[in-house]
DNA sequence: AATTGTATTTTTGTATACAAACTGATACTA
DNA sequence: TAGTATCAGTTTGTATACAAAAATACAATT
C-alpha cells in the first residue's frame, strides 16, 4: 500500500487519532520505507487538511463542534447543489447507478442486523456509493473533487460507529426520496431532500463530538 | 522563494502555459535546487488541480470551455453562500475592511486609465481583496480554503489582461451593491448580488478561452 | 511499409547522508 | 526564585547516488 493512502486509512480507521502526533521516522519506520516518499504522502495529506504541520513533525487534525458544523454546512450546500443539477443531468444509467447503490445499502443493512456479519464499514461505504452517484450525475467534474474532501473530514471522528438500526433505515428512505425527485427532474425537490438528509446527518453526528470535546476538556488541557 | 510558490507564480504569470510539460530536473535547475523539495511542491500543486500527473514529469493544467464554465458554477454558488453569511455575521471590522479595499480598488483603477502607472495585476489582486473581505466575514473557516482553490484555477488563462475600463468600473459599482446588502443583513440580496457579479464576470472570460481553444484547434491537434 | 526487438537516453522513485533547526533538560547567574 | 545560557538529543530540510521505469531511436525482419 503506498503512503498516502495507508496514512489517511490508519487516521480514518482510529489507529492515529486526532491531535496524535506524528514524525516522518515513526511513519518510515511503521512502513519499511525512507522518509522520501512518506513527506510526499504527507504535503498531499495536509493540503487535503487531514493533518497540521507542527515546528517538528505534524499533528493527526482536530476538529471543534463548531468546525464540524460548518463542514456540513458546506456539504449541505455543495451536495444540494449536486442533486439538483443531476435532477437536470441524469441519464438513464446514472439512475440505474443509484437504484443499485440503494439495493446494495437495504442488504447490507438486513444482513447488518440479522446476521451481524457485515461490518459497519461495509454499510458506510455502500451509503457514500449513493451520494457518488449523485455527485457524478451532476456532470460537474470539478464539484466532485470538492465534495470528496469535505465528506472526509468528520470521518476522523468515527461517529458513524454510533449510529442505530432507526438511523440508517431512515437514511435509506430519503435516499430513495432523492433518487425520486432525481428521476422526475424536480431539481428544487432533490436539492431540499439531499439539504435536509445531511444536516439530518450533521444531527448525528454532533452529540459524539459534544462527548469527545468534554472528555478532552476533563483529561489533560488542549 | 519556496518552490511551490516560485512554480504558482510561473504558471500563472503564464511563463509556464497551459499545457506545458515540465520535469522535475528542469525546475530543480530553474531554482538551482535538488529535485527533493521539488517533488513536494509539484504534490501540493497537483493536489490543487493546478498540474497534472504524466507517466514521465507533468504538465500545466489545460482548460476546456466546459471546465471553466463549471468552476464558474462552482464558485457562484460558494461565494453567494459566503455572502449570504457575511450579511448574518459580518461585525463593524468586516464592513471597514471591504470598504477599505474597495476604495483602493477604485484608486488603483483612476490611476491605471489616467496615468498607467498600475500593474494591471495589482488591480485583479484588489478586486480579489474585497472577495477576501466578505469571506471571512462570512465567518466559515473552511469555506475559505475551498473557494481559493476555485478562484486561482481559471487565471492560468490570464484573461484578466482583456478588461477593459468599463468592465472594471462596474465591477466596483457591484461590490457597492455587495457591501451595502451585507452592511443591512439582507441575505438574499447580499447572495442574488454575488452570484450576477461572478456570473458576469465568467461571461468577460468565456469569448478568451473561445479564441483559445480556436488557436489550439488551427495549431497542432490535442 | 509496417512491425518487432534492442540499445540508449531520459526521467522518476527511493534510500542515505549530513547539516540546520528545534526541543528539553540541566546548570549557572542575578 | 526566576531567568537564561548551554548542550545533547530529535527531527526536519536538502543534496546526492543509484536502481527502476518509460520513451526514443534505430536496426533487423517480415
Amino acid at each position: 500500500m503506498n503512503p498516502y493512502t495507508y496514512i489517511k486509512q490508519a487516521i480514518l480507521h482510529g489507529e492515529f487519532p486526532p491531535k496524535m502526533r506524528l514524525t516522518e521516522e515513526f511513519l518510515a519506520n511503521q512502513l519499511h520505507i525512507s522518509r522520501t516518499p512518506i513527506r510526499e504522502a504527507l504535503k498531499q495529506l495536509e493540503s487535503e487538511g487531514l493533518i497540521v504541520p507542527l515546528k517538528r513533525g505534524v499533528r493527526v487534525r482536530h476538529f471543534t463542534k463548531k468546525d464540524i458544523q460548518q463542514i456540513y454546512d458546506l456539504r449541505t450546500l455543495l451536495e444540494g447543489y449536486a442533486a439538483a443539477q443531476a435532477s437536470l443531468h441524469r441519464k438513464n444509467k446514472d439512475i440505474q447507478d443509484m437504484e443499485e447503490a440503494n439495493e446494495k445499502y437495504k442488504k447490507a443493512i438486513d444482513r447488518y442486523f440479522q446476521t451481524g456479519k457485515t461490518r459497519i464499514e461495509d454499510i458506510l461505504h455502500l451509503n457514500h456509493q449513493f451520494h457518488d452517484c449523485v455527485i457524478k450525475a451532476s456532470q460537474n467534474q470539478h464539484i466532485y473533487s470538492h465534495i470528496s474532501k469535505v465528506v472526509v473530514l468528520p470521518l476522523i471522528f468515527r461517529s458513524f460507529y454510533w449510529f442505530n438500526e432507526d438511523q440508517m433505515r431512515n437514511s435509506l428512505d430519503v435516499h430513495k426520496i432523492i433518487l425520486k425527485a432525481i428521476k422526475e427532474q424536480d431539481m428544487e425537490r432533490a436539492r431540499v431532500a439531499m439539504h435536509e438528509h445531511i444536516y439530518h446527518g450533521r444531527d448525528q453526528v454532533l452529540p459524539h463530538i459534544d462527548s469527545i470535546e468534554k472528555e478532552y476538556k476533563a483529561g489533560k488541557k488542549n
